[in-house]
DNA sequence: TTGTATGCGTTATCAT
DNA sequence: ATGATAACGCATACAA
């Protein structure tokens, strides 16, 4: 900088002016312009940081890209940052703790202007000193918690099935004993079961209990080949995966035999087909409106909960409506 | 930091001492530590990156993380990056030649300590200041290209195709036009051929094609409802996964009638069930390689282009050889 | 061994 | 409107 004000014979003030747009007159400011072509001068956004101890850059704790929906938040949030000129800096925690904590601390070091961050440490405080937002796990009372309407969603499956004919359903799903969000689907699938009239069963597996238990669980309710249930909600889309799979192998037919319904709206490839029929989080709107409560400093009321609105998606492992199937949007 | 001092009654340049662990005499040790504990004090890597111009930041240039590959590409890079202590900035280009080019201009004024980019502007030329390392793309002398051995891996195809019996194959590709690595896959493949005498066709669709034209293709080559291929080369999964789609729907078994490898080693769900039989690409051994590459500022000679072997996965869509399927690792 | 002073690149305040 | 100067937080060379 002080050798673009030496190449346009001006003033440190008058270079730092014409960047920052301020008033200037005209001559100076074409020769300032110029000799920042010439030097192929860029700003010290570090000196920036230090100055105004604002960055312009929000770190995004979240356990990993390589999951499917994790990786779809990932490209949302990056965008919805770059649309307002923010960078991400990207803290991938592998589910640790340890790691979670120790990218706080990095967070404080780096000065970052935010954080969103997807967790499961329930130990983990950040500081009150700078914004966090959180996806899907309530962390008290002056964090913002972003997730879907998983109660909806829950219901949504219910009713869904039932449409569909079920008689008899269960919800499968592998229990992280975390406070969070998700675990609504399940109230809310008893609660849509309980409208329409649903039997109602449940398999819940512990985080390290393999998924074959739920083979043992399904096998459990096999009579002459004929399973009980006609009707499945999974928690997740890799669940209803790995249980339609399963049917597979026990010789029962998805749809035909047991319908099947997940949770996410997981698509191959990234936008491709789905893996099954499912309830769809909006990923695009949770990753907008992550990053608009962030950096919205002075919205009035931050609120505590927003529970954004999910869609269901047909996806070959329940029957179709009138015939006609839902096609990818 | 100078609160830091003042709490523990020393002089500014003895902490900075205590947090660089440079010698100091125990007591004064003592005395600060616990200052820094009692005020939680963190230091401010702007500050540092500002009299170091050391910033122990990467950017990854990449289109995406939407895309599996990407996904596991960004995910193995951020944990290789975090091995050695520095963070990732995440640039996501969308695959759009302005942005790459504007993130570039980012990066110089963010001082980061270097960029790995998996780019598709030809017209891309990053500072010569500034250590870069490319992936998949060569980009000139001074900046050293890490891609799998895409070669070796078409001829692996080749070879297992004519291994599991195939006397007439073909190779299917979307192409880009840029000089890329990916494009020696046809290579190899052809090479494959040649050296175990099968017969080889290829299909090469441009970008902006829709992928029905390969259904086209293979009709063109359908008489009395059996394909003229029985092995099929496909220059990535997802094209193989959409191609199997369209076999089927032309009433061939896969791998019955026509056998498939795809290229990439996709997983679904990151980490579940390949989509196809596949060569795999060693993506955490290109992350670590592009790392390495990109901090070792001593490495007396930067390689100008580094193939990391690749290998093959059964993954449904060929025979067995020996009629054991090999399981994913 | 410990303390002091200077500069890194910016921005903002203040005289000019 | 423009130019000089201080301060942001840290590291380091130098003096004590």
């Amino acid at each position: 900088m002080k050798d673009v004000a030496l190449e346009a014979g001006v003033a440190l003030g008058t270079v730092s002016k014409v960047i920052n747009g301020l008033p200037v007159g005209e001559s100076y400011r074409l020769r300032v312009e110029a000799a920042i072509q010439k030097l192929d001068y860029h700003v010290n956004s570090y000196a920036q940081g230090l100055k105004a101890s604002k960055t312009y850059t929000v770190a995004l704790l979240i356990p990993n890209t390589s999951n499917p929906f994790f990786a779809k938040l990932v490209h949302h949030i990056n965008t919805s940052l770059m649309k307002r000129n923010y960078r991400m800096l990207l803290c991938t925690t592998d589910y640790d703790s340890r790691m979670e904590q120790e990218y706080l601390t990095i967070t404080k070091q780096n000065k970052v202007d935010g954080i969103i961050g997807l967790t499961y440490n329930p130990e983990l405080h950040p500081d009150e000193t700078i914004p966090f937002v959180s996806i899907d796990r309530p962390m008290g009372a002056h964090i913002p918690c972003v997730a879907s309407d998983n109660f909806a969603g829950g219901q949504m499956a219910a009713a869904k099935l039932a449409d569909l004919g079920c008689k008899n359903v269960a919800f499968l799903r592998v229990g992280s004993s975390l406070d969070s969000e998700p675990n609504k689907r399940k109230a809310g699938f008893e609660n849509g079961c309980l409208i329409k009239g649903l039997s109602f069963s449940e398999k819940i597996l512990q985080d390290d209990d393999p998924l074959s238990e739920f083979e043992v669980f399904l096998r459990e309710h096999l009579f002459d080949g004929k399973l009980e249930f006609d009707g499945l909600f999974c928690v997740t889309d890799y669940i209803a995966y790995e249980i339609i799979k399963i049917l597979r192998k026990m010789n029962l037919r998805v749809p035909e035999d047991v319908q099947v319904i997940g949770f996410d709206g997981i698509r191959a490839f990234g936008d491709g087909d789905y893996f099954c029929s499912t309830i769809v989080q909006p990923i695009m709107d949770i990753a907008e409106m992550c990053v608009e409560l962030l950096l919205q400093e002075h919205m009035s009321t931050k609120p505590p909960l927003v529970c954004l609105p999910v869609s269901y998606a047909y996806g070959g492992t329940t029957k179709e409506e009138g015939g006609i199937a839902k096609e990818r949007k």
